[in-house]
DNA sequence: GATCCTAACTTGACACCGTCAAGAAACAAG
DNA sequence: CTTGTTTCTTGACGGTGTCAAGTTAGGATC
C-alpha cells in the first residue's frame, strides 16, 4: 500500500495522525511533540510541520479525532442502555467518564486548555457534533413550552456536572475513591438535574 | 531589605515564586518556566533549581500559593453572602468562578493535570485546606443521620458541577456565552443537588 | 520523451527549554 | 584566619518548535 521510500511518503498526514494517537494512548500527553511523530512515522524532524503547520495545527487534528471517537462512545454507551431517558443519561455519563479513563491523553488534548485552532474546520465539525449528541440524550428532559435558553442551561448544567466530575478524577483529586474502582461508583446522579 | 547583590540573594525563593505568579497572571501558563521566573527575578538561569529541584517543584509551590489565595476567595464570598446554606452555597460557587476567571493561568496550574508532586507538604496542606472549605459550604445540606459515604458523595456531586462549569468556561466551550458577561449568568444551580 | 512546475520532504540552523556538573562567592563557625 | 557549607554562576548536553534553503518525486505540458 505505502511502499514508497524516502521522498514522498504517501499519506503521510494520516500515518503522523496515528503516531500521535499511539503516543498519547501509550506514552502520554508530555510526550507528544512534533518531532516525537515524526519518529515514530519515520520521517524527518520538520515533516510534520509541513502537513500541519505548527504545533498547534498536529494538536487541533489529533483533538479533532479526539471528538469524533468521543461521540462514538457516547452514542456506544446510550443505545446500549434500556430506552428509558434517565438511565440513557446516566448511561451517556458512563460513557463520558469511560472514554476519558481509556484515553486519558486524548482526552486531556481535547479538554485540559491546549490552546488548539478553534477556527479549524475539522475541528468544528468534529467537536460540534458531539456537543449535538449531548443535546439528543439531553431533549427528552425539555418542557415542550421551553426555548433555546432553557435548553442551553440544560446542556451546560448535565455537561459541567459530567465533565467536572471526569476532570477531577483524572487530575487525581478524587483520591479516596474506593479501590478496584471503574471510576464510576461516585458519578453524580444526572436525573438530579433534570427534574 | 533584599539588598544583596551577586550571590546570596537573600530570600530567592520568594522572589522566585512572585515572579513565577506575575507570569501566570500576566503572560500566561505556557510562558511559565525555570528560566523564565529566574530572569524576572534577575539570577541566573539555573538558580531555581537549587531552590525547587525541578520544573515540579516550581509547579507544586505556585500551585499551593493558587490554593491558599482560592480558599480565601471562596471564604469572601461566602462570607459576604447572607446567612441562608443555599445562598451561600450559589454565592461559593459564583467565587469559584470568579477566582479561575481572575487568575486562569494559576487555576490552570492547581487543576489542569500538571502532575505536581503531591507528597509536598506545602501543597498537601494548602490543597487539604481548600477542599476542607467545600466541606465546610456543604456540611448544612447533609442530613443528620447520614454517615462519611454521604458526605464524601455530595461534596464530589457540589464540585463536580462547579468545577466542571468553570473548566468548560476557561476551555472557551462554552462559547454561546451573552456578551460582556461576567461568566456567572449560566453557572448551575447548585441548590439542586443538594435535596 | 524532454522540460518545467509544484508539492513533499530533508537538512541545517537558531533560540528556548530542563537538567546536570563544576566552580566561585558569601556567610557561619571554629 | 581557616575551614566548611550554603547559595548562586557558568557551561554543557539533549530535547523542543520553527524557519530558510536545498533536494527529490510526480504531474502537467509541450
Amino acid at each position: 500500500m505505502t511502499g514508497k521510500r524516502d521522498y514522498h511518503h504517501g499519506n503521510l498526514k494520516e500515518a503522523l495522525i496515528d503516531a500521535g494517537i499511539e503516543i498519547l494512548d501509550e506514552v502520554g500527553w508530555d510526550a507528544l511533540s512534533l518531532r516525537a511523530c515524526a519518529s515514530r512515522a519515520g520521517v524527518s524532524h520538520a515533516a510534520p510541520a509541513h502537513h500541519f503547520g505548527n504545533v498547534k495545527g498536529l494538536q487541533t487534528a489529533l483533538a479533532a479525532v479526539g471528538f469524533t471517537r468521543f461521540r462514538e462512545t457516547l452514542s456506544e454507551f446510550q443505545e446500549a442502555a434500556e430506552p428509558d431517558p434517565k438511565i440513557r443519561l446516566q448511561a451517556a455519563g458512563a460513557g463520558y467518564v469511560t472514554f476519558a479513563l481509556r484515553h486519558p491523553g486524548l482526552f486531556k488534548l481535547m479538554f485540559g486548555g491546549a490552546d488548539l485552532d478553534y477556527e479549524n474546520e475539522v475541528y468544528r465539525e468534529a467537536s460540534q457534533s458531539a456537543f449535538a449528541q449531548l443535546g439528543e440524550i439531553v431533549a427528552p428532559f425539555l418542557a415542550p413550552e421551553s426555548g433555546p435558553e432553557e435548553d442551553y442551561r440544560l446542556r451546560v448544567t448535565i455537561w459541567s456536572a459530567v465533565h467536572g466530575y471526569t476532570h477531577l478524577l483524572l487530575a487525581g483529586k478524587l483520591w479516596e475513591m474506593s479501590v478496584s474502582d471503574d471510576g464510576l461508583s461516585h458519578l453524580p446522579d444526572l436525573t438530579k438535574l433534570v427534574s
